[in-house]
RNA sequence: UCCUCAGUAGCUCAAUGGCAGAGCAUUCGGCUGUUAACCGAAGGGUUGUAGGUUCGAGUCCUACCUGAGGAGCCA
């Protein structure tokens, strides 16, 4: 068991409900998770606070976990600041007075008093009357204190109170036109957690701020409207994705991470020390899914994938998460109906789901709703004259090379066309991987497509219908001199039963990234990993 | 690996080779409807590092470091 897992499971321990507030109050100190009988200190730079320590990682959001063991506990300073004693809240009976809530759900709660637990995101002072303005996860949601109508402890626990303290909060929800949410929240009482200190501020304002900056303080970066709003939606394509999959008869199976040899050369792999073996972290799990395909029949992997790859653009990560479908009997048609009925679901949950995270971020949700099958289908032969037409017209600076790759601003040009992703296929077969089918009609051709999201977004997914003969495969490897005795157990999937089989990946960031209409992947992950950016 | 750009207060940025500046943040004061509130005041600097040119360098030159954007490669 890692010590991290110790300090998690062990959180319970020190979680306390207490019996006059029914809030539960939490303290820690690591020192104390390690030796459960010293006490719990007060941090001396935090006098007369709740003391709430710094736990590590993460730990502070787990305060609510188990009210069951409540052994460990201290006297709540709501006698102190004045919160009154309620009925005990539980399942079957919930606490009328003020029940706890949250600001997105706020709206059921008009004209009743409710608790909040958050944190301070901004305060305007104006003589005797305060404006904070609380968020809690869900959303924000302005207060409004006047020096007279609040508890005297509240308004000077709030006045000069900085900006990320953590604060629970109750007070009656009231409908306003000038509140941009539409309610707003009288203040009836106060708790501060943990006031920030002054000596030290919360280092994010409200101004602008470099890239530089923010990305060395993710940490503290995610916190904000916009960030937040972007990792929702990044969790709802998650989900929606796995649904897709789930409730059409796949089931998941997720390859190694360590794997012992590369899919396609060594340069792009991270190398990890496997007990005095070299070992690489995986770049894809295709050849596993194509295994576990032929097993189940219809199966998908999704997890996080490595490339050591030294690219440094806007749509590059060093560690980014694919989610790959793998189909034992499917061609490539089948594959690229697959492909579109699986966008057209990621796109139609978010909009359905995640109108209002759209919404904040400034998404013109319009330019997703016209993401619907059927998507346009370009033959690669097609695209290679768009693109030399776009060069006779002036449009784009150099003249494509037939038999080349598209390049960055060619996928850009090419999915700038339409409204929704474009699918080129049948690709030369000599520019795509060794594991690609042939064309039976021309075998110059692979069995291949590339889905390029609208709006220049380039590509998201790139999959092909698999090789299925024993004797092309093991040419194909020779021809790209690749160990033929690492993709033995390839070769044996193959030799027992093979049959035509298809897949894709998709790069979650850079559909986040499409989605929510962002200019660089590296806000569509929770910490982003970058060719020069280790930290946080 | 290559090309381009940047590095000055906690943050965002100014400063013709000639006194180191502003806004925000912080502290103090004022304001009963503010919307990145506003008004007044204060504190805050080894100008990325090392060397060079010059009477004088944040500014010009050289090397290095760090980061950003792009190319190639890819999802």
């Amino acid at each position: 068991m890692s010590f991290l897992h110790l300090l998690v499971s062990d959180l319970s321990a020190f979680t306390h409900r207490c019996q006059n507030c029914l809030l539960a109050t939490y303290r820690m100190q690591p020192q104390a998770i390690l030796s459960k009988s010293k006490p719990f200190p007060i941090p001396s730079n935090n006098p007369g606070k709740l003391g709430i320590g710094q736990p590590p990682g993460g730990a502070r959001y787990s305060r609510n976990s188990a009210p069951t063991a409540a052994r460990a506990a201290g006297p709540c300073r709501c006698r102190t600041l004045g919160v009154q004693r309620r009925e005990r809240r539980d399942s079957t009976m919930p606490d009328q007075a003020s029940p706890l809530t949250t600001i997105a759900a706020i709206g059921q709660h008009e004209g009743q008093s409710v608790t909040l637990r958050g944190w301070l995101y901004n305060l305007r002072e104006s003589g005797k009357l305060l404006f904070p303005i609380f968020r809690d996860g869900t959303g924000t949601i302005q207060g409004v204190a006047h020096v007279k109508s609040v508890p005297s402890h509240v308004f000077d626990a709030l006045k000069g109170l900085t900006q990320e303290s953590s604060v629970i909060v109750r007070g009656k929800v009231r409908a306003d036109k000038r509140a941009p949410g539409g309610h707003e929240l009288d203040l009836e009482d106060l708790e501060v957690v943990q006031r920030v200190p002054e000596s030290d501020p919360y280092p994010i304002t409200l101004k602008e701020h470099g890239v530089d900056f923010l990305m060395e303080h993710r940490h503290l970066w995610v916190r904000t409207p916009r960030q937040s709003a972007i990792l929702r939606i990044r969790a709802e394509i998650m989900r929606a994705a796995a649904e897709y999959f789930d409730s059409n008869g796949y089931i998941r199976t997720d390859p190694p991470i360590l794997t012992p040899a590369a899919c396609e050369g060594t340069s792009t792999l991270f190398p990890v020390d496997y007990f005095g073996d070299p070992a690489f972290l995986t770049q894809s799990g295709q050849l596993y899914v194509e295994s576990t395909a032929l097993a189940l029949g219809k199966v998908y992997s999704f997890g996080p994938t490595f490339r050591a790859e030294k690219s440094k653009t806007r749509r590059h990560l060093t560690e980014f998460w694919m989610i790959e479908p793998e189909v034992a009997f499917m061609d490539l048609d089948g594959l690229m109906e697959l492909a579109e009925n699986f966008l057209a679901h990621i796109v139609a949950s978010v909009l359905k789901n995640r109108a209002a995270e759209l919404e904040t971020i400034g998404r013109d949700a319009e330019k997703l709703k016209t993401i619907v099958p059927p998507f346009p289908r370009l033959r690669y032969d097609e695209a290679v004259e768009m693109l030399n037409q776009a060069h006779r017209d002036g449009y784009l600076e150099a003249p494509f090379e037939y038999g080349n790759d598209f390049g960055s601003p060619d996928e850009t040009w090419l999915s700038a066309r339409y409204d929704r992703p474009v699918m080129v296929h049948r690709y030369p077969a000599h520019v795509k991987a060794f594991y690609m089918e042939p064309d039976p009609k021309d075998p110059r051709y692979a069995l291949c497509v590339d889905v390029l999201a609208p709006e220049g977004y380039g590509e998201i997914i790139g999959g092909s219908q698999r090789a299925a003969s024993l004797e092309l495969l093991k040419s194909r490897i020779e021809e790209h001199k690749l160990p033929m005795e690492a993709f033995e157990w390839y070769l044996d999937l193959r030799r027992y039963g093979s049959v035509p089989h298809s897949g894709f990946g998709m790069g979650i960031e850079r559909a986040v990234a499409w989605i929510c209409g962002l200019d660089h992947v590296r806000e569509t992950i929770p910490f982003a990993r970058t060719l020069h950016r280790m930290y946080p």
